[in-house]
DNA sequence: TCACATGATTTCTT
DNA sequence: AAGAAATCATGTGA
């Protein structure tokens, strides 16, 4: 480690102290601490004089109060700070001030630096403008969210309560956040104008420049911009736990509308010896239903495999859709030229193509009982009671695409 | 309150 | 990746 330089030295090769040379006073400003030294080093200044004795107290008088006007009560402080604004001596410790100032000027200037605008803080403005809690009042991120959720399961009659709930706290949370950013903005410019004022003041007795203000400005700013990062980011957190918390709400199982439920009833009794919507199908059944297409495979899939485990319970059900499509069937007999405008099905039916009318081997599930017995000819060909062969996929090999499935 | 219905999720299989 | 099967969690009606 270096050795630390005493303090009150001018250091080895420092004779010329701060460059105070042309400054009267200064010679003695160092001769306050160093008197023997420099009673040695030839200079005559104004030792030995009584006039030099004289500055050498003033000098060091006006350092003492310096040194010691934190410790003083307002009203000295003051007292004091005029005495030395009054002070003969101002004149020469301002210019020597200025000069020293001139000297470590130059690495302030470096530290001028633009900082780039913090990345994180993007990100949380970003995030409030499109949760619409900053930028302006509606639409934005209540809406985005709202369609988000109620688009996973339509839209139910209580939803709209939810709604409002979700968009009430939401703005709860947006008053606060614009209530705290305006306390921090108003603290900040307070602050400033404190800080400007207090640096215009000192400027009579110090050199500061105007730069050196709006440096000082940037840092108290910075130093509230972070407060105010710090709340953006609370209120962030705020609003992605009301968000989890309405997305979970609406997460909630809800049972599908009864028409809805009879679309995919009737699709899927219709379809019964291949009850595997295609891709293209589900898209019609969701659109229909007012479902997302991975309901209609959960739903499809929870069909399967409750109506395999218990045929028997699903049979009356299972008559019921085959009367009423029997039924439409027959009526788009009975008006051939608008064929496919009678049932939720027909579009589907239209649409696969080789989806069956009336008589289709899907439909024909008979007037015998099964007593919860396996009806072989409901499920096809496939006696065990399970469509897994799924070995062949079930949509390219749909049973009536060849015209061969009436077998049931 | 309870049993059952039903939509969603998870895990496993093909 | 799609589907089967098991399971969970909630809705619903008695």
């Amino acid at each position: 480690m270096l050795q630390q330089q005493p303090l009150t030295g001018n250091g080895p090769s420092n004779g010329r102290g701060l460059g105070m040379s042309g400054h009267p006073g200064m010679h003695s400003l160092n001769s306050v601490h160093q008197p023997s030294q420099h009673r040695s080093d030839g200079d005559p200044g104004l030792e030995g004089t009584e006039n030099g004795h004289e500055s050498r107290r003033d000098i060091g008088d006006i350092l003492q109060q310096i040194m010691t006007i934190t410790d003083q009560s307002l009203d000295e402080a003051q007292a004091k700070k005029h005495a030395l604004n009054c002070h003969r001596m101002k004149p020469a410790l301002f210019s020597v001030l200025c000069e020293i100032k001139e000297k470590t000027g130059l690495s302030m200037r470096n530290n001028q630096e633009e900082e780039p605008q913090d990345p994180q803080l993007v990100r949380l403005d970003n995030m409030l403008l499109a949760e619409g809690v900053a930028g302006p009042e509606k639409g934005g991120g209540a809406a985005a969210a709202v369609s988000a959720a109620t688009s996973s399961g339509g839209m139910s009659p209580d939803s709209s309560l939810e709604h409002s709930d979700y968009k009430s706290k939401l703005s709860q949370i947006r008053s606060i956040y614009h209530t705290e950013l305006e306390k921090y903005e108003q603290a900040c410019s307070e602050f400033t104008t404190h800080v400007m004022n207090l640096l215009r003041e000192q400027s009579r007795t110090r050199p500061v420049s105007p730069r050196e203000i709006e440096r000082m400005v940037g840092i108290i700013h910075r130093k509230f911009s972070s407060i105010q990062t710090q709340l953006k980011q609370s209120t962030c957190e705020a609003v992605m736990i009301l968000r989890a918390r309405f997305l979970d709400a609406r997460r909630k199982r809800r049972n599908f509308s009864k028409q809805a439920t009879e679309v995919l009833n009737e699709y899927f009794y219709s379809h019964l010896s291949n009850p595997y919507p295609s891709e293209e199908a589900k898209e019609e059944l969701a659109k229909q239903c007012g479902i997302t297409i991975s309901q209609v495979s959960n739903w499809f899939g929870n069909k399967r495999i409750r109506y395999k485990k218990n045929i028997g319970k699903f049979q009356e059900e299972a008559n019921i859709y085959a009367m009423k499509t029997a039924l439409v069937a027959t009526q788009n007999d009975d008006s051939p030229h608008t064929p496919n405008s009678t049932g939720p099905t027909s579009n589907l039916n239209q649409r696969s193509g080789s989806f069956s009318l009336p008589g289709s081997a899907d439909l024909f599930l008979g007037g015998s009982q099964m007593n919860g017995e396996q009806p072989g000819y409901i499920l096809g060909g496939q006696t065990n009671g399970s469509w897994t062969g799924r070995n062949t996929s079930p949509h390219a090999a749909s049973p009536r695409s060849d015209g061969s499935d009436h077998s049931e």
